[in-house]
RNA sequence: GGGCAAAUACCAGAGUGGCCAAAUGGGGCAGACUGUAAAUCUGCUGGCGUACGCCUUCGGUGGUUCGAAUCCAUCUUUGCCCA
């Protein structure tokens, strides 16, 4: 029996055929792994980028698009808002997730933790979880680290992520502090709960924990030495790009990725733009969600290997060359940039889904540009060759 | 031919003696967006200046007044009504 003076154990859930992740390679000229995360529902290849489909639905974008043009291999759901919409009642009924939106691929959920940042005002955070007025009606909700689990369950993701707080990233030490100390207790929980439950639709779940302490190395390490000796079979970074430099988000990743078990995934949550996944992949991180891709995307901004362009901008609107010239996906050579232009300028939908896709398209193509040059074992040098380019306004 | 009403910035449209370079929309021009309360949000939009500010504007012309987009006269144009 576990109890909550000690540590417990993930070891007895993980995979019984093969382990959920295998390190092919390291670059030699980095700290940058090239890896496969086995799952049920296929296999991912690392480093990857997930795109994020935060009520099941991957905004403006056909499960048909997500394969064929932009080549997802996992994407996110999000356990607070699926919980308010539809409801577990519906997600049970269909069969899971992956059965009620026809993503037969492998998922990942969050846990609600990004929402206890960011409905700040509208949520109370105690020991015992976290009190939510749902954004939808103002109904107040309450979620404790075992009512995630469950939830999580429910959902039926692959990943499921541990519930924690997500403090900003201007907290104070005292504040950091107290938090990660939260955050570690609700982790505990978190585990306790997953080893007393099962999967409910017959595949294998995995339980990540989200390593925390804000900007303050001594607190990631602890935290990062935390997660460890829970002995998951992958882990997550916290609480970063939420508001400190880049340079100390850096700074963070090399620190706790040198706690981190080797043989294990890290997944830097909720980062980021072309350059920041750059350089965590050199830092040694496997696995990336954001929504930039695609909400930049619906707001006319899309990412390029020359750079970043604003199809709002009123440049665009002689320029009948093609969307994306060196772009992977349909839309980069269907459509030209002045159409986009006036796409956007007359505020039709389907701006939003090419932008969504090309965006997408071209994060997943990063990453896969990104594993060939670790196997090519010459990552450093080729990051910093592109670095300046995906930085340029055009 | 007669009567009535109206003309305001890119468009629409408030304002009807000083607080008016002139509300509010739209349009236009930029910016932001990092585990999605976001097809959203912010700024600018007569000229010059970073800014206090200065200059030129509310159909034309001429008046009244210390002061006019606002009042008067007249002209022009537009809409409606009567012949």
């Amino acid at each position: 029996m576990t109890n909550a003076t000690q540590i417990p154990s993930l070891r007895g859930t993980w995979r019984k055929d093969v382990p959920l992740f295998r390190l092919e390679h390291s670059d030699e000229t980095s700290h940058a792994r090239a890896g496969v995360l086995h799952t049920d529902h296929g296999d991912i290849l690392t480093p990857i980028f997930m795109p994020v489909g935060t009520l099941g639905s991957v905004k403006g974008v056909h499960q048909y698009e997500l394969l064929q043009d932009i080549k997802a291999q996992i994407i996110l759901g999000n356990t607070y808002h699926l919980y308010l919409r539809p409801g577990l009642p519906i997600l049970e009924a269909a069969g899971g997730l992956h059965k009620f939106n026809g993503f037969d691929r492998p998922m990942l959920t969050d846990s609600g933790g990004f929402q206890v940042f960011s409905l700040t005002g509208i949520r109370k955070i105690t020991e015992d979880g976290c009190e939510f007025r749902s954004h939808i009606d103002g109904s107040k909700h309450f979620f404790s680290p075992e009512k995630v689990m469950d939830i999580e369950r429910s959902i039926g993701a692959d990943i499921m992520m541990a519930f924690d707080e997500c403090p900003p990233g201007t907290a104070s030490y005292d504040y950091a502090r107290k938090s990660l100390t939260l955050t570690h207790n609700w982790l505990r929980r978190c585990v306790q709960r997953f080893n007393e439950t099962e999967e409910r639709y017959g595949y294998h779940q995995s339980l990540f924990p989200i390593v925390q302490g804000c900007v303050y190395p001594e607190l990631r390490k602890e935290s990062a030495k935390f997660v460890t000796d829970i002995e998951a079979e992958g882990y997550a970074i916290g609480g970063l790009a939420v508001g400190e430099p880049a340079e100390v988000m850096y700074d963070m990743i090399e620190v706790v990725n040198e706690i981190l078990p080797k043989d294990r995934p890290r997944y830097l949550m909720g980062v980021g733009t072309p350059v920041n996944i750059l350089e965590a992949i050199e830092r040694g991180v496997d696995m990336f969600d954001c929504v930039m891709p695609t909400r930049n995307g619906r707001n006319g901004q899309i990412f390029t290997w020359q750079g970043i362009i604003n199809f709002r901008n009123a440049k665009w609107a002689n320029d009948f060359s093609p969307l994306d010239a060196e772009g992977t996906s349909r839309v980069d050579h269907i459509y030209t940039r002045a159409y986009v232009h006036h796409l956007f300028k007359a505020r039709e939908l389907l701006a939003m889904q090419i932008a969504s896709i090309h965006n997408l398209a071209f994060y997943l193509e990063l990453v896969r540009v990104a594993r060939e040059h670790i196997l090519n074992n010459d990552y450093a040098q080729w990051k910093a060759s592109i670095v300046p380019y995906l930085t340029n306004r055009l």
